[in-house]
DNA sequence: TCATCTTTGATTGACGTACATCATTCCTGC
DNA sequence: GCAGGAATGATGTACGTCAATCAAAGATGA
């Protein structure tokens, strides 16, 4: 009736239980027809390994690391935030969390706080970084030596990540991009585009997508070059006074880096926040408000603590070499408009 | 430096393990003072049961069930789906679910279902139904019999369930009208509303929030009284035909109940696909199809497995009596375009 | 002061698995 | 046919909690 445990696969397999827990373990000395002998066994009886009960007695707790840099943009507050949010229902079940904030942009910085992890500090890191090689060694080495890696929010692909969790920046950009359109629907005019970094990969894809939407369907509109604001709120702002000085036929701006404050500002002080369409990227408390005044008309966002929960799953699977399930994971380009903010 | 246990507790309060024991498990036979001595300690040590040894030692296994209409439509299709998703995970975590599917529009089927389960059958159930007093009474007679009650996708209020997982359809219906008039900018026309049923509460509030937004923002626009589809696509297609045939001016086609492969049918045998703006409810496969040939504008709808996983973790935490961490259990009101379906 | 009831302590055996130890059996090559 | 290693069995302890038992101590009332 109830589950079939380790004593019913013996007694099916007809060996003794020390046999059973070395087949399910992976442990040497056992003949390879005994092995299938138990694992058919296993299979008739549709066994699973109890995992709390299993967890229990190896006295196992999952350490997972976060390393993403110090928060200094309120989207990074919001990802800090959902990790602790997260942080006491995961010790229920036995998962311990931690997090490592490198500086931002320094790539040995946040390949040495992963190398200091690698050697049996934990089991699994969750990383949020800039691709670049110092960190691909890096992820590469912590993988070798037996600890889970995923890549969250930015991917780091031609890593050993075992997964990315967050979401398509291309298409990400694409729907900023028929979003922006359908708004501007028989309106003539330029839009703003505001970088964080051209060196990021996740802004050059953005831009990208939405560059895609905009020139194969509204022809009616045209991008300016990305102005680059380094997510600093002040460079933000001087760079979108300079561009409505500069041209008067300004319908949108979209805002796919950081900085958006300064932005909001100067749409502000300009008095144009109700008469362009504005389009950013991340639900910051700023950008909520200024979805709530009207100054912002959609927000593309991810959720953040969708993503953290996700990453810890599948570093748990990871760890106990289940599959996982790829719908279950998937993270969804979210649209946010000042009615939908919840 | 790992969690303490109850033995670290029964030292802390200077009491043994049984009489721990007996606090943290609230059977009888201790002084007042004695207990608060314990719940001192345990504040103390920041003591928390073991919840995987705990279930282990007392064989606990969460039985929940699923009382859901049967899956007549693609949604409901979809819902079923994202249980059967679920399934071995959860049974990884001790849950078993099991899914009742009483006819969609018989309250005393629903409720006989509710009944069923109430004497110890499961420990939790997870309700989608309109609201009825046959469903009303038997939720509460199961919450009487300690039964965990959560509404899932369309809250029943004014019963006992512990909680509602889904969306606020005021502010979904909200959402699609903001889509709706700003689609359709600079255009002054009609927009043909579709229920499936007015009796339903989800649609009416759809409705609601729809003609709010429109209302105050978008004098431009027109929204047509609802017509009633009951779901039904052949019902749909002809309801949609004959609005076309009456007015010449139709801007865009809100649809806010089931049916919708018959309003794509109307509209792509109306030869309007892509002349109106289009928006329904629910991510279905033939939403997908219709969304990718863009003869639909926007859906909005909800994270179906997201609303399953949250049902099951609210069960569970409200078996525990743990607490419920509301910003981890919110659905969001998503707005799907071509470019965000995934 | 004794009987009685309440409160507490001490102990034990589950639950399903991990892991280590030691004894035994089996196979292999020589 | 025998040594030596490989394969297997038997057994015990542990993990943290639950649940039950019995004994001991304390409190209460007549």
């Amino acid at each position: 009736m109830s589950r079939p445990t380790v004593h019913d696969v013996a007694r099916e397999a007809g060996v003794s239980l020390a046999t059973v827990d070395r087949v399910l373990n992976d442990r040497p000395g056992v003949r390879a027809a005994t092995v299938s002998k138990v694992k058919d066994a296993v299979r008739a009886l549709g066994y699973s390994r109890d995992v709390a009960a299993a967890n229990l007695a190896r006295q196992r707790s999952y350490r997972f690391a976060f390393v993403l840099p110090e928060a200094t943009s309120s989207f990074l507050r919001s990802v800090h935030a959902a990790i602790e949010d997260v942080r006491p229902t995961s010790l229920i079940d036995r998962v311990s969390l931690e997090v490592r904030s490198p500086p931002a942009f320094d790539p040995h910085a946040i390949a040495r706080s992963i190398a200091a992890l690698q050697d049996g500090a934990v089991d699994g890191i969750a990383v949020m970084s800039a691709e670049s090689p110092q960190v691909r060694d890096a992820l590469k080495r912590a993988s070798e030596h037996g600890v889970e890696t995923v890549a969250v929010i930015s991917d780091l692909p031609s890593t050993d990540r075992r997964y990315f969790v967050g979401i398509d920046n291309i298409a990400a950009g694409r729907t900023a991009g028929r979003l922006m359109g359908r708004f501007l629907n028989r309106i003539d005019g330029r839009v703003v585009a505001i970088a964080g970094s051209m060196m990021a990969r996740d802004h050059l894809e953005r831009r990208l997508g939405f560059d895609q939407v905009i020139g194969r369907d509204f022809s009616n509109l045209e991008t300016l070059p990305s102005l680059e604001g380094h997510d600093d709120p002040d460079e933000v702002y001087t760079l979108v006074g300079n561009a409505f000085r500069n041209f008067n036929d300004i319908a949108g701006v979209y805002c796919f880096g950081g900085g958006v404050t300064g932005m909001l500002r100067a749409l502000d002080d300009l008095g144009v926040g109700d008469k362009v369409v504005v389009i950013a990227h991340e639900l910051t408390p700023a950008a909520r408000d200024a979805l709530a005044a009207g100054t912002l008309d959609a927000v593309i966002t991810q959720d953040v603590s969708h993503i953290v929960r996700s990453a810890i799953r599948i570093l748990r699977a990871s760890c106990d070499d289940r599959d996982i399930i790829e719908s279950q994971e998937r993270i969804r380009i979210e649209i946010i408009l000042k009615e939908n903010m919840i």
